[in-house]
Formats: C-alpha cells, sequence, structure tokens
DNA sequence: ACCGAAATAT
DNA sequence: CATATTTCGG
C-alpha cells in the first residue's frame, strides 16, 4: 500500500501505528461539540492534594471546577509524574447532563463570563499544528482550516491564528538568516528576544521541507487527504492536563531572570488544552476517545514524549536546539 | 467574515 | 521576560 510521507513518529506515539484501524469519521470528531476532557479527568487535578490520601470518593459531583486558589502542587518536585492514583475509570459519570438536548436553543453554555485561562501550547499540540499545516500547504493553512482540522477541542480561531503568527515569525526568521552572512549587527537588530524562547517550541515539531520559502498546496492535488489521525487528542492529553490545571491556576513560575534557562522548571510541563467545555452531552463523547481498546499493546498508549528537559542548571541558556539558533 | 500583524494582558 | 489573548486594519 501506500505510503504517505508522514513523519515517522518516533518513540511513543503508537496510535500512530493502528490509527488507521480505528480512524473515526470525520465527521465524528468534526463536531467539536465533544468535551475531550472527562468529568473523571477533571477530578483528576482537583486532587491537588497530592499524596493526601485519602480520597476515596469518587463519588463525583464536585464540579470539576477548577478552583483557583492558589496551592501549590508539586512545585519543588522536579518530578512531575502524573500520579498514580488517578481516576481508574473516568466513566461519564453523571454530570449535570440535564439540558442536553432539551434545551435546544439557546442551550449553549455562555460558560458565564468564564474567562478562557490561557491556552498552552505544548510540542504535542503544536505538531498537530505543524502536520496540519503541512498537510495544507502553506498556503491553504489559515486559521479556520487549521483550527478545524487539528479538531482539537476546545481550539479556538484565534488560538491558533495567534500561534500560526508565531510559527510563520520563526520560519521567516531562519530563512533570512541563512542567506545573511553576518550582517547582524549593524542596523540593530529587529530580532525580538521571543523568537529564541519560541524556537524552544518549534523546534521540537519537524518543519515540513518546503515550508521554508515556499509553500504550495501538497503537490496540487484535488483531494486532500484524510490528514492523520484525529484521535490522538484523547491520547495526548492524560496526565498532561493535569499539569494544565495547575498551570491553569497560576502557576507560572518561570521566572528565571535574565540569566535563567528559559526552560528552567516547569516550563515544559505546561499542560494541553484545559478547557472543560462543559460539553453536557458527554454522552458519549468517546467516539474518539475511547478507542484504546483493543490494541495489543498491553502498557504503552500514552507515553510522554516530552523530555527535552535538559535543564542545566547552570546559568546557561539551553535551547533545544534542533536547528542552529543561529549564531550570528 | 476572515485573515494578519500589533498591542495588551497575564 | 515569555506567551497568549485581544484589538485594529486590510
Amino acid at each position: 500500500m501506500r505510503e504517505e510521507e508522514e513523519e515517522e513518529e518516533e518513540e511513543g506515539s503508537d496510535w500512530f501505528a493502528r490509527w488507521e484501524e480505528q480512524l473515526p469519521s470525520p465527521e465524528e470528531l468534526m463536531p467539536l461539540s465533544q468535551s475531550l476532557i472527562t468529568p473523571g479527568l477533571a477530578f483528576a487535578f482537583d486532587f491537588d492534594i497530592p499524596i493526601a490520601a485519602g480520597n476515596p470518593s469518587p463519588t463525583v459531583s464536585p464540579g470539576y471546577n477548577l478552583h483557583r486558589g492558589g496551592h501549590a502542587l508539586t512545585s519543588a518536585s522536579p518530578n512531575h509524574l502524573p500520579p498514580l492514583h488517578p481516576p481508574p475509570e473516568f466513566e461519564s459519570s453523571d454530570l449535570n447532563s440535564a439540558s442536553g438536548s432539551g434545551g435546544a436553543g439557546a442551550g449553549d453554555e455562555p460558560a458565564r463570563t468564564l474567562k478562557r485561562p490561557r491556552l498552552v501550547w505544548t510540542p504535542q499540540l503544536h505538531k498537530r499544528f505543524v502536520d496540519a499545516v503541512a498537510h495544507l500547504g502553506i498556503k491553504n493553512a489559515v486559521p479556520k482550516t487549521i483550527m478545524q482540522l487539528m479538531s482539537v477541542d476546545g481550539l479556538t480561531r484565534e488560538n491558533v491564528a495567534s500561534h500560526l503568527q508565531k510559527y510563520r515569525l520563526y520560519l521567516r526568521r531562519m530563512q533570512g538568516l541563512s542567506s545573511s552572512g553576518g550582517a547582524g549587527s549593524g542596523g540593530g537588530g529587529p530580532i525580538s528576544a521571543t523568537d529564541a524562547a519560541t524556537d524552544q517550541l518549534f523546534a521540537s515539531a519537524p518543519v515540513p521541507h518546503h515550508f521554508l520559502s515556499r509553500g504550495g498546496p501538497v503537490a496540487g492535488l484535488g483531494a486532500p487527504e484524510p490528514f492523520l489521525p484525529y484521535v490522538p487528542v484523547s491520547a495526548l492529553q492524560h496526565h498532561q492536563q493535569i499539569a494544565a490545571a495547575i498551570q491553569q491556576q497560576h502557576f507560572h513560575q518561570r521566572h528565571l531572570g535574565q540569566l535563567g534557562s528559559p526552560t528552567g522548571s516547569g516550563v515544559f510541563e505546561h499542560g494541553f488544552l484545559n478547557r472543560s467545555a462543559v460539553s453536557p452531552s458527554g454522552i458519549h463523547a468517546a467516539s474518539g476517545i475511547g478507542l484504546v481498546q483493543h490494541t495489543a499493546s498491553p502498557a504503552t498508549n500514552f507515553s510522554d514524549d516530552l523530555e527535552t528537559s535538559g535543564r542545566g542548571s547552570n546559568g546557561e541558556r539551553k535551547v533545544l536546539t534542533l536547528f542552529p539558533t543561529g549564531e550570528h
């Protein structure tokens, strides 16, 4: 059979291996009404009381609401391993579905002045973003399309647009760099420090060859492929979102000073989409989620590909460097 | 209405 | 200080 030029997923991305088996219909997940975050998961972060042990309360119904209390949580521990007592079975539980379809019109949750916390772009998420863009072609890669292709719940056009903006700048930067020999210092560098930092994120994802400079529609085909699995969303998540919750609270622990490393502690701990959309439906949201079932592999699936920690602690900026920082 | 970049907020 | 969100213009 044909092999697309898929990006070979290294380490840990098993879902790629069998994604074709369960490949869900785009229509199924297209409707981003499902709340990816299951209530149970929500509890996950609710347990902020680590080890507290007690927590025998599967009773649910606490309202996954993330309390914005400031509690430190595992902050000191470099080890952000997922708590081992996560909700073993996060079924949909009850959750006030009530309205469900009955609500009909107007049902949508206005979210009551709920401000969206802050979306954290994780390498995984970014990866998806890049993949989507790659398949769409820079040309057609517009926020809306990308957003739809990514099929990530909670992701809004604005989110993508913003990221896309940065991404483009990033690409531009690299392009220009190669050619300009030394240049650089002369008129000042429009170089924003941001670039350097963003690099680490962008570097995490392989940049599709032709991204630089030209971006044509993928070979000009009329019917774009189904893109890759839309599913990873669930797989990607898992404990990460827990971290997200943490981050959500206010965890902004970066602050390294001018000499600190950008990747300081906690930068890579960010989580994932933390949006508990609270979709009333919740019914089988599992459409695309629960497919981790008949895979033969026992433990696997989720694997954290995040590592890059590299925190030197020595005060030297450690940038992941997949690309030469362009040392000038 | 949407994209794109700047400005602003966290 | 770095990032993400929001605002402004095309």
